[in-house]
DNA sequence: TCCATATTTCAAATAACGATGAAGTATGGA
DNA sequence: TCCATACTTCATCGTTATTTGAAATATGGA
């Protein structure tokens, strides 16, 4: 992620109300995931253009996605997230961490926070 | 920028390569700003161009304009920034932190970080 | 006033995006 | 095997994005 083509890319992917909703589930849900059914339901949008979102939430490796039966089961890629944040901070923010609301600086060392 | 509306503006935005590299400039140059035509010259765009993407940030909120003698100047506006972070960590990251490489922690209360 | 510089605005063309419904693929159960 | 469920892929269409060059606007200096 720290090259700019894969920068765009996830910005672009966010960049779009249906799918920034749906990633935002798929935080929300965490490993467990969610069905694409499911998403196209509660995001309000019909499954074949959720299925298009998804794809390219997924070309942007923002979303990983296994099958589980009938369903197939997105799921977030908070990697791919955090090295997002990463370039952000460091490219947009003068390398000062920014928007930073509800931090946990006293209950964990440096090292452990912002890992996937 | 807590407006999901303004979020997606802003992603759109950044989710530009020429729009992009035209802001990290302005965010290295901070509160002293770039001229248009000098970011044109930069990014490698054609002034026209630079013109349409610049309002594009404008429209964003992502950057700030003034005039100075024939030129007209662009700074970036951290504090949109900031607010940009803190809706993606609030709502992309489960509101842990994602991706920051030297926070502050021992330096400032809680409170007074993040805020814009 | 006249001209050069710095930007923006406009019109036109091409490309990419996003929605829709129909058709195709995969899975599970009767 | 046959059918229903769960998604994806495809073709199409209308909208929006991006670039280009020409024209318009604003500033500063001779």
């Amino acid at each position: 992620m720290a090259d700019p083509v894969n920068v765009v890319r996830a910005l672009g992917a966010l960049a779009q109300d249906h799918r920034l909703a749906a990633f935002r589930l798929l935080v929300q849900a965490g490993a467990q995931g969610l069905a694409a059914g499911e998403l196209a339901l509660r995001v309000g949008v019909m499954p074949s253009s959720m299925s298009f979102h998804l794809a390219q939430l997924a070309n942007a490796g923002l979303v990983d996605q296994r099958r589980e039966g009938r369903s197939i089961i997105y799921t977030a890629r908070f990697a791919a997230m955090n090295a997002l944040m990463g370039y952000l901070t460091a490219n947009c923010c003068n390398g000062v961490p920014c928007g930073i609301a509800a931090p946990l600086c006293d209950d964990q060392p440096l090292a452990q926070r912002g890992a996937a």
